[in-house]
DNA sequence: TCGCACGTGCTAGAAAAATAACATCATGGT
DNA sequence: ACCATGATGTTATTTTTCTAGCACGTGCGA
């Protein structure tokens, strides 16, 4: 069992990768900003600099600071996350899962954005047979 | 911002959480045989013990021993877990997630699974018009 | 009935995580 | 040129998490 990312983080870990992962890179400060308010600029550079050392995170530098950005990308993280949380959650079950993704209250997808799932659909059951 | 349920919780506890949701319920020795092997009984029912304390587990007995289960409904958790999967990793697309589930590889649905899922986008329709 | 197997409660100690203090260096405006 | 500002690196301290030891209770088979 290989285990997922966010099994081997800390929590505080987790927060700040989850904030790479959805801005893409960001500074130390910018990190900060989506922190709890009390959250110190030092507190968050030390995290960034061990989650470096583990390998989890990775810099560039523009100008004086330091850009980070996840180092495992993002797409390969997404697909075991997902994974698991459909097995945690939906007992396995793909249907079930995007069944909530299509129920939820707060989904209000397009017509666009319909026509295109069913699109999908339509190749995945030519895959399928 | 309200904090989901893994946001809170330390590495230790969203193990034994996870693997309560994906079970529904589980004894202290259950919980065991699902984390690395060399986990103790003791590390494992002091933990449970804390995670009711803080109010995220509960137990009714069974005989002699203590069956646990989540304090939070699975429906509840799920929801965020997925509200917030698909912010981090999907640009808060619905869609996006959903195609990824579909393109999985791993996925394999069936027909019926399929014609399930159009159904319930036919009613989306009807709703988002 | 004895004692082993298996369960729990409590509590202390070790390990890991989180925070913050302090020092240093570049940059830009006055 | 100089100081304020905002970066960074290093290191120490505090806090939380994790683990494990020990005591005690219950049931069941020898």
């Amino acid at each position: 069992m290989v285990k997922t990312l966010h099994a081997v983080l800390s929590r505080r870990e987790r927060q700040i990768i989850d904030i790479l992962y959805r801005r893409g890179r960001a500074t130390a400060a910018e990190v900060m900003e989506e922190l709890p308010a009390d959250t110190t600029s030092s507190t968050v550079r030390t995290q960034l600099r061990v989650l470096e050392e583990k390998g989890h995170v990775r810099h560039g530098q523009d100008g004086q600071r330091y850009v980070y950005s996840p180092a495992v990308p993002r797409g390969t993280v997404r697909r075991s996350a997902l994974k698991h949380l459909v097995e945690t959650f939906f007992d396995g079950s793909v249907e079930q899962a995007v069944a909530a993704l299509l129920g939820g209250e707060g989904s209000r997808l397009s017509q666009q954005q319909l026509d295109r799932i069913e699109e999908l659909i339509r190749k995945a059951r030519k895959e399928g047979a």
